[in-house]
DNA sequence: CTCGCTATTGGAACCGGTTCCTTTTTATTT
DNA sequence: AAATAAAAAGGAACCGGTTCCAATAGCGAG
């Protein structure tokens, strides 16, 4: 391997010229063209660790995730890794598994490792993230979740939420029940659960409204979903995300009940699985992978210091299918 | 931000010494102690680009994926990452959306980065992928694809292949239709196929077999599915891969054919969904995570100069379900 | 033709580690 | 106690770039 040593060398001038010529400094027409020649005949390229070590900054920008098997985090990372490469940058990815700790660990971790900038994929923050984010001198952006201290995308899960419950609502739905996650995703357990309440307030008086709570599994959202069918029988499920509901459709399939003649059931993402199911899903798409652009051109913003919102929302979008029956029981 | 230098001096000694301690070098008991307290107090960490510089290696391992939206990936990476971590080296993932030309290139740039190795999720095996392995110096594993140049792990889609169709025929289906994709994925294209059609000929004298083709795409599987459906109206369809399944089902729901009474219809992959959706989905298991964890393994065994297989299979396993009916028309 | 200013260029220090070699200290052997 | 080996520690060079500063050269003005 060639150093910039060499190439000084065998162009007969000093290493300081070369590197200015890399970085464009101001170099001779003639020098440039000598320096050019052997660049391109020795085939040299600058040794990423040594100009890092005293530049003291990368191109790469850390994207921390809580997991790689889903939807949602891989759109996300697929527009994050699309608009990084045109923006010249590479994206590091860190999977955390859904655990906390790591994810404190990796924060610090990218610092360490002179990242440029740091995506988080958060499902929550916690001080030990404030403290983080203030230790470490590296832009960060939050996409997912929102605090007011630091740089937030957010997928607006409550307006979504919201969206979706009054549709069902309106759909003539009077007993609507709702399947969601704990309260330690804010996003999904929190805010999601949130605007569907604050539609089902606005219906207070026609409809009659249940929540319930299951995990991101599937499985147990079908366990879940049979339970709440036995109890409180509603005419309508809003489940707090895709799997979840594919999970009530099976339940619903278990006890008998068609979906949508008997039940209606709604997802929560915009898989694309959804579209191709019978009944195909009602659901809410979440422009996942624009969102992950969005990030990438955030964080590149920051890094260069440029102004960008403090609280930036991503798009959504209902997307109405085959799963929800209207109701109009109460018109007989 | 700390430098060992700055240790060296807190702590009273030279630099050499905090780097031996550092790297197990023979430091006395006391200086021992004294250095590492300094460095708990301290907080400091080594500067990784310094010791790349000097040392010409790093702990990250690349992984080059063709697309990050497809549950194959997910799971690998997630293996892959997994057993890394535990193994102290950190993964870096590079996405290619299934362009070739971006494939080569992220194997350059990761070589030039300094990847202590690399492990390839590929869809073919070019001339120009060999070239590319050869001129760098770092220890490849091929993931998917097997070339017996480089050091492959393969998901024996041949062999499963070919138990799918055996367990069809064996059905008493008689005539059976494969939905594959283009001979660009030599995995999915060319291996899935002719383990089938190597089971059909087994059981050329009773069964009808018919070979058909579309691509990755949901949407695009149900079209040709249904004309399939309409040429040739198989009893049991043998789908490629678990989407282009769900495009089928899709399909038979469209004209009105009811799986599995008047179609059967099988996967290839064993996504979490198969399970849910009613029908469930009868597919062939591939343990894409378990085999992300061999991956990491053996890169990391070549990384030390430790012998592996040039090739290892996956396991992979049918999970039998609902999608399938046993077909006795020719008993009757 | 000399002076002053600017565009180029070279040289050396530096970034923060690792490693080789030498010196010093300590332990062991006779 | 002297000789010798082994362990510990220090010093300096080096990895491959970047950057600061000084030196040189080129050019127009006076």
């Amino acid at each position: 391997m060639k150093t910039i040593a060499d190439i000084a060398k065998i162009a007969g001038v000093a290493k300081s010229t070369v590197s200015r010529f890399l970085n464009g400094g101001s170099v001779s027409e003639e020098t440039k063209r000598k320096i050019e020649q052997v660049i391109n005949e020795t085939g040299y390229t600058p040794n990423t660790f040594a100009q890092s070590l005293k530049a003291k900054k990368t191109n790469m920008i850390g994207t921390i995730v809580p997991r790689l098997d889903s939807y949602a985090t891989s759109r996300t990372l697929m527009g994050i890794d699309e608009r990084l490469r045109e923006l010249n940058y590479h994206m590091l990815v860190s999977n955390t598994g859904q655990d906390l700790q790591r994810e404190i660990e990796s924060i610090y971790t990218l610092a360490k490792q002179k990242a440029a900038g740091i995506i988080l994929l958060a499902t929550q923050v916690t001080d030990a993230h404030l403290q983080a984010f203030r230790s470490i001198d590296i832009p960060v952006l939050l996409v997912g979740q929102q605090h007011e201290e630091v740089y937030s995308l957010i997928h607006d899960d409550e307006t979504a939420g919201y969206a979706i419950g009054k549709y069902i609502a309106q759909r003539g739905h009077k007993k609507i029940a709702f399947l969601g996650v704990g309260e330690y995703d804010v996003a999904v357990g929190v805010k999601r659960k949130k605007g569907v309440a604050r539609a089902m307030r606005e219906h207070a008086e026609e409809v009659e409204a249940r929540f319930f709570e299951t995990t991101f599994n599937m499985t147990d959202a079908a366990e879940k979903a049979e339970q709440l069918f036995d109890e409180f029988s509603p005419s309508a499920l809003v489940c707090a995300t895709d799997n979840i509901a594919f999970g009530a459709m099976k339940a619903a399939y278990r006890k008998g009940q068609f979906v949508p003649k008997d039940i209606s059931i709604t997802g929560f993402g915009g898989y694309e699985v959804t579209a191709m199911m019978h009944p195909s899903l009602t659901t809410v798409h979440i422009h996942f992978k624009e969102a992950g652009q969005t990030a990438a051109d955030h964080i590149v913003k920051l890094i260069k210091g440029e102004e960008i919102p403090k609280l930036t929302y991503s798009r959504f979008e209902l997307i109405l299918r085959e799963s929800v029956d209207i109701r109009t029981d109460h018109l007989l």
